[in-house]
RNA sequence: UCCUCGGUAGCUCAAUCGGCAGAGCGGGUGGCUGUUAACCACUAGGUUGGGGGUUCGAGUCCCUCCCGGGGAGCCA
């Protein structure tokens, strides 16, 4: 008997096939028994039928419960009272194991309860068309840089020192001495840059910010492509190419995700290219006008973010911020420098900043001069200040958050669905 | 850290002015010849988050602590 998975039980028509899987959800109707089995690839629903009410299944029917762990063996037919259009016709059933009192049930449930049981919420249809999703995206990503010749760079997770100096860092101890969970592998890019011209790097980050918001996660996911003679404007530009060919797969793809999470997937078809391009000074006016109490210098926060996503139907970038909002390692602009060349793309929807970015400094005399101003430990950026001094080239790069980036495309109000295990402020478990 | 809302059965919630602790789902038992979160009947299930106070009487009011949601701040 061949072990099939449901998602191919097309193919199957009419043929003896064996699934294993776990018990979904199961109804009766007197002479004729119903079994919704999954697979991790989808749900089919089982049949067993009796004219008497004495099939010899029908006893370990009644002992099988939610999440009870089965293989069934049956005969594929196509009918049109089955949801997924097949059933299975079994005539075989082994029990490996009863499950009792399996906490999620078809009812609803609230958001804190399901999280504490995020191990099982996984099993779950909505949840699991997410991260089916998220796995695409992921693909997506990989496949759009392997394609264009980037070469994957693995950057280091502890790490010396902060990179930017400016935000809260996990610490842990490295033998002797202190070290630190990165929040970014850039400043490692732009050393493999050097090398292979074009890098990306895919993992995780991790910033000890108590940020209690539906954006944050403590540990999230971040790919960082970095490119060596790249100016602002490309760096813009393979920004959108990203983002379009991320939104291009999953709607060719994940069609059936979408629609089980009632995703309106227009907003999203209707993405082109170029998105619109404004410069902060611009940014913050268009702010005030729709009400907002920003003045020039301040960073945006959740509520500015949200009001420049609605202006647009395609995500925005902004450009040109004040140097002292940003990082030290951003690039003056030649005629404003109080200003840096540096980007964000806010996605739309209210999803806020996906990508944040720009050209880095590559003058060694001016890398120094930020360093001090930053107040940063020169000690531990000698490597990086090294760049600058053996065939320095403009380059830039940019970060992609992951978390957001899928919450956006699947439409969910909280980051915390977007992968199998959210850390969250104060919260570590499961 | 601040603001705000909440904590009642395994889960989701109700309980009027301070006056008998309630329903649906889930569990159990039985029924039903095509169910679609099936349905119908019956049934078990409670330290009302903890502690203290006011009161003849507290799920309800007051104090306090704990836990959680939402938001702000923080956030290349």
């Amino acid at each position: 008997m061949k072990w099939i998975y449901i998602e191919d039980i097309a193919n199957y028509k009419d043929q003896e096939v064996e699934i294993r899987g776990w018990v979904y959800n199961k109804r009766s109707s007197g002479k004729v028994r119903f079994i919704l089995i999954r697979d991790g690839t989808g749900i089919i629903q089982a049949t067993i039928s009796s004219e008497k009410n004495d099939h010899p299944l029908f006893k370990k029917f009644d002992l099988l419960t939610q999440e009870s762990s089965i293989i069934l063996r049956g005969r594929v037919r196509e009918d049109k009272r089955a949801p997924s259009g097949y059933e299975l016709n079994i005539d075989h059933m082994e029990i490996i194991q009863i499950a009792k009192d399996y906490p999620i049930t078809p009812k609803e449930h609230s958001t804190p309860f399901l999280m504490e049981h995020r191990h099982l919420w996984l099993r779950s249809k909505k949840q699991h068309a997410v991260l089916q999703i998220r796995a695409e995206i992921i693909k997506s990503i990989r496949d759009f840089f392997d394609g264009r010749g980037f070469r994957l760079m693995d950057t280091p997770v502890l790490t010396p020192s902060a990179c930017e100096g400016t935000t809260t860092l996990f610490e842990t101890k490295y033998f002797d001495q202190n070290a630190y969970l990165t929040q970014s592998g850039q400043l490692y890019n732009e050393a493999t840059a050097m090398a292979f011209g074009k890098v990306y790097c895919f993992g995780p980050t991790f910033r000890a910010e108590k940020s209690k918001t539906r954006r944050h996660l403590m540990e999230f996911w971040m790919v960082e492509p970095e490119v060596a003679f790249a100016l602002l404007e490309d760096i813009i530009d393979l920004g959108e190419d990203l983002i379009l060919h991320i939104i291009e797969q999953v709607l060719k793809n994940n069609q059936k995700q979408l629609d089980i999470l009632e995703r309106d997937t227009k907003p999203l078809e209707n993405i082109k290219k170029p998105f619109p391009c404004i410069r902060y000074d611009d940014a913050v006016n268009l702010l005030k006008e729709k009400g907002s109490k920003i003045q020039w210098g301040d960073d945006f926060g959740s509520p500015e973010e949200t009001l420049l996503s609605q202006i647009f139907d395609n995500p925005v970038c902004v450009t040109h911020f004040p140097a002292k909002i940003k990082a030290f390692y951003m690039q003056p602009d030649d005629e404003r420098p109080d200003l840096v060349l540096g980007v964000d793309v806010i996605a739309s929807e209210g999803y806020g900043e996906i990508i944040g970015g720009g050209q880095r400094i590559y003058d060694l005399k001016l890398l120094e001069q930020k360093i001090k101003e930053y107040n940063l430990p020169r000690e531990a950026y000698e490597w990086y200040i090294d760049l600058r001094k053996y065939g320095t080239v403009p380059h830039s790069g940019f970060g992609l958050g992951i978390e957001r980036t899928v919450a956006w495309v699947c439409k969910l109000k909280h980051v915390r669905e977007t992968i199998p295990f959210p850390r969250l402020l104060y919260k570590i478990y499961p």
